[in-house]
DNA sequence: AAGAGCGATGATATAGTGTAACCTGTTGCG
DNA sequence: CGCAACAGGTTACACTATATCATCGCTCTT
C-alpha cells in the first residue's frame, strides 16, 4: 500500500546551507508568476525571501518591521498585500495557529498540506501525506461534508528537539 | 475494520430544539467541574452558556458584548480568562482559523477532536474519527516527530448548505 | 502623443484580537 | 479569626488585520 507516501516530511538540522533554500524558493516563484502570469515585483519577492529566511513562520508585523528597517516604514497594508498575493499563488501559507506564515517548498503543484509544528525550535515542516488526505476526505464525504479547504496543524517537538529536553 | 469510527459527525437540522443542547451542556459542564474540583461560577456558567447559544463559533468579544448588555461593561481579560478556564477543563474548544469558540459535547471523555465548520451557515461539528488519528499520529511517528497537539479544521459546507446554493 | 484603464503601492485611519500587571473581593479552612 | 488560594475587576497596552482613498507607472488604444 502506499499509504505512508509523504513529500518532504523531514525536519532541517541547524548546518544546513540555508542561502540555498532562499535562492531555490526564489526560483520556483520565478518560475510560477511566469506560468500564471503574474508578477514579481521587487517588493514581493523581497517579502517571500524574508519568509524563507528560516524555515520558522514569520510574523506579518516581523516582515513590517523588517522591510521598515530597509525602505523607509512599510505600512502594515502593504505587507498583508503582498502575503495575499503569495498565498493565492501558493507561494506561502498562513499557519492559522500562530497568526504566522511559512514558505510552500513546491508551490509548482496543487497540494494539500499538513504542518508539523516545532515547539522547541519553532521549525515548520510541510508535508503531503495521502494517508490523512484519505481519511479526511473519507469522513467528509461520509458525514455529507463538501470539503472546501482542510487545515491541519500538528504541534510537537521535531526529533531533534525531542532528543534535547529544554533546561530550566 | 473499524476506521469509520466517529462520534457525533451530523449537522443539526434549523427545527432542533435547542434549549435542550444548552441544558445538557450546563448538566455535563457540572459534571465535570465536581469531579474535578474546579468551580463553575456564575460567569463561568453564563459564558459557557453564551456559547452554546449556537452550534456556530462564538467570538470571544461578541461573548462580552453580550455580558456587557447584562453586567455592565465586563472587560476582555474576564471574558479571556473564563474561556481559558473552560478549555482547561475541556468545555469549549478554541477553533484558530476562525478565532472563535465552540461548546465541546463531550467535555467528560479525553479524545482528539476535528472539526466540520460550514461555511453557508456556520455550523461547527466536532467529531473524533479514529481513521484520521490513526493516519496522523503514524505520519507524525514516521517523522520521529513527538506530538503534543494536533489542529484539524475542515472548511466546507454542511449537508443542508450544499444542498442550498446561495443566491445573488 | 493624449488619455483611458489597470495593477501595484503608499498613506491614513480604525477595527478586531489578546495579554500584562496590579488590585480587590470572596471562599474555604486550620 | 486570620490566612491562603482563587476569582474577578481595572487599566493600559500590544498585536493582528482591514477599509478607504490617493498616487504612480505601465500598457493599450485611438
Amino acid at each position: 500500500m502506499n499509504g505512508q507516501h509523504v513529500d518532504r516530511p523531514a525536519f532541517h538540522d541547524g548546518g544546513h546551507e540555508h542561502q540555498g533554500c532562499i535562492a531555490d524558493a526564489l526560483t520556483r516563484a520565478e518560475a510560477v508568476c511566469r506560468q500564471r502570469g503574474a508578477r514579481l515585483t521587487p517588493l514581493r519577492r523581497r517579502v517571500l525571501e524574508l519568509v524563507w529566511g528560516s524555515h520558522r513562520a514569520t510574523k506579518a508585523y516581523d516582515l513590517l518591521a523588517a522591510l521598515g528597517d530597509e525602505d523607509g516604514a512599510a505600512k502594515p497594508p502593504t505587507v498583508y498585500r503582498t502575503l495575499e498575493f503569495l498565498m493565492d499563488l501558493g507561494l506561502v501559507h498562513r499557519i492559522d495557529s500562530l497568526n504566522a506564515f511559512v514558505g510552500c517548498p513546491m508551490p509548482d503543484r496543487r497540494h494539500t498540506a499538513q504542518f508539523l509544528i516545532c515547539g522547541g525550535c519553532g521549525e515548520v515542516s510541510e508535508m503531503t501525506a495521502s494517508s490523512i488526505d484519505r481519511a479526511v476526505a473519507d469522513q467528509a464525504a461520509g458525514s455529507g461534508f463538501a470539503l472546501s479547504r482542510q487545515i491541519i496543524e500538528l504541534h510537537g517537538k521535531c526529533p531533534h528537539c525531542a532528543a534535547t529536553p529544554q533546561r530550566p
